[in-house]
DNA sequence: TGTTAGCACTCAATGACATAGAGTGCTAAC
DNA sequence: GTTAGCACTCTATGTCATTGAGTGCTAACA
């Protein structure tokens, strides 16, 4: 792949992505000056087609990139385009205004995400099943009434009213209180082993009512929060784009974006990977819609990945800002979190 | 208004509901047996359009119903459709499955509602601004931090994590929550004056420090939740309506969608009626989109409103069915907030 | 007087057909 | 190796005729 086809490539990509029409060689001649004629050019692109970097929608249309061309240009080609000055602004102007618990927080970052690139934005809520017991408290409200606090290091709390005998007294509730917290601190939800639980019961004989709500807490939260949620925003941007401007396409995107399931195993898929994942078109498996691509990128707190956020687009998409962008706020967001965590303010 | 014209008005309505073509005469005649040639029901349907019931959409088409039809039909024609065994047993299913929070009741509700009955399901959260506060403790939790927790009549829970002096004890947090407690109990939060703020620092002088931050999150909570949330259900159904088988109106149905805030003000808008309140087409104000219509009805607990739920669709839509429905969603969902604020479960 | 059959008329929807224009591939000249 | 020229392809667009559902009106009928 000689320079001067790369820059032809380029040229394609880019005019396809600000278009979203067939470029045609006379475009490029005028558009990007390479200082050859259209007649050449057409030479170029006809070996770039055989190579299956471009391809024509029909004989005698311009060309578009193929999904090979696009990688080729998110790989070897696209420059990174830094966020401006205004939009870094902006990022952090939202942040500081309302952040103050993590729900708040994803839905910030969604709505940024979707606002910063015009594609639909996705973040994956971080995962408890994972977090650890922090401190676990049971507070006396009123005439036989209490309240389950469990708090978890990510900074999840997690509450629920339980009723109590009226025999119980707030001493009662302290020494339940120190034994949980002796016996859970540090776990996962999804580590008490039954052996534990059995343990606990035993030391707390008397209270096995309380106990019973309690474990009840934490199998709920577990079995809801372990489910993934998902937040979308931006769906609408979407309609936007040239590509969906047919009502079947709009119904296909639609419907996929209904299925949360799905949503959250493919955003959850580039886990593994450190930093910024691109898949274009057909690399997204498992998926119905052509046209799409996605970028996402796994953010972490505290060194350990808790979710991921990402971007949907099509798959004539602006790479390199949305790369930018995805980059940039995960960045913005572990550290955010981190902040929150840590008592959030001194 | 004669028997027979409302005979024909209401076949005109059904048919019109049911297939979302313009009726013909001869339809009329054949599907809805009213024992009178086409050419007789042509001299009807005269009439009912020079008296505004129906309209032609063009010279020789069929009739559609326009908006002061399907308000007689609303008004006078309609009757009730009550829900079938299936729908109550899956409604009665659904919420005795996961219903812990007041979030989840809210977010099951909407599910429910577009899922019977295939439109956009809208369903305003509680107001916080108006419930009162019920009980406010301020717990410690481990070296120098504590979480303030106010629970409010409705049932809501606030709380948050606050960095406290290492100087404070149990006992000073026993005290600080006694005196909340006793100014605050049974107040909203929107009512708190400054006099008892002024009353309360007073009081506690010697802990400003932990009052502002508790002050805070009162502040926080009263501006976050008194804006309206709103949630929304099924928008993907209606693409599936004909009448939104065009790409302009989609994106101005979503973008209407978008805008929360509208969304909120006009759900809330039914708020000063008793039960359910049906607005079609123009009727519904400060409206960019034509064609849609609103079903709407509060909910309220122990007898105060506290939000509203509610369904849009096309005017072309099956009133009978989504007025019960909304109905009878309304009684249920009161009934089960008010379960959950009395501790849910004996 | 109300109902009905008959008929001419209207208008959207559909499909066939011609035209324009963007873009190509190939050839031959530079 | 590059370029001008040209014939060719294929979509998009517009025109026109045809079809058919549905109407309004008139005149006949009970």
């Amino acid at each position: 792949m000689d320079d001067r086809k790369q820059k032809v490539l380029l040229a394609i990509v880019h005019d396809y992505i600000d278009t979203a029409e067939p470029v045609g060689s006379r475009t490029i001649a005028k558009k990007y000056r390479l200082g050859v004629s259209p007649a050449t050019i057409r030479n170029e692109m006809a070996d770039l087609e055989e190579q299956g970097f471009i391809e024509q929608p029909y004989t005698s249309a311009g060309r578009i990139p193929s999904e090979r061309g696009y990688r080729y240009y998110v790989d070897y080609l696209m420059r990174k385009q830094e966020l401006s000055r205004e939009e870094e602004e902006l990022i952090r102007r939202e942040y500081e205004a309302k952040v103050r618990d993590i729900g708040q927080v994803i839905h910030k970052t969604g709505q940024l995400l979707s606002k910063l690139t015009h594609y639909t934005a996705m973040v994956l809520t971080p995962r408890v099943g994972i977090s650890r017991f922090k401190h676990i408290q049971i507070v006396f409200m009123q005439q036989s009434q209490a309240m389950v606090i469990a708090v978890m290091d990510n900074g999840a709390v997690q509450h629920r009213m339980i009723e109590v005998p009226e025999s119980i007294t707030s001493l009662d509730m302290e020494t339940i209180s120190r034994v949980l917290n002796a016996k859970l601190q540090g776990l996962t939800m999804r580590s008490i082993k039954l052996t534990l639980i059995k343990e606990i019961y035993l030391e707390l004989a008397r209270h096995e009512h309380i106990l019973d709500m309690v474990m009840e807490l934490f199998q709920d939260s577990l079995s809801l929060e372990t489910e993934d949620k998902i937040y979308l925003g931006g769906v609408f941007n979407m309609l936007n784009q040239p590509e969906f401007h047919n009502v079947e396409k709009i119904k296909t995107l639609l419907s996929i974006m209904e299925q949360e399931k799905l949503l959250c195993d493919l955003l959850a898929g580039g886990d593994r990977t450190e930093g910024v994942t691109v898949r274009i078109g057909g690399e997204i498996d498992q998926w119905d819609i052509k046209e799409c691509s996605m970028i996402t990128a796994p953010y972490s707190v505290c060194g350990r990945k808790m979710g991921s956020i990402g971007v949907l687009g099509p798959t004539r998409m602006e790479y390199a800002k949305v790369v930018s962008v995805v980059d940039y706020m995960t960045k913005y967001l572990s550290q955010t979190l981190e902040r929150m965590i840590r008592g959030w303010r001194k």
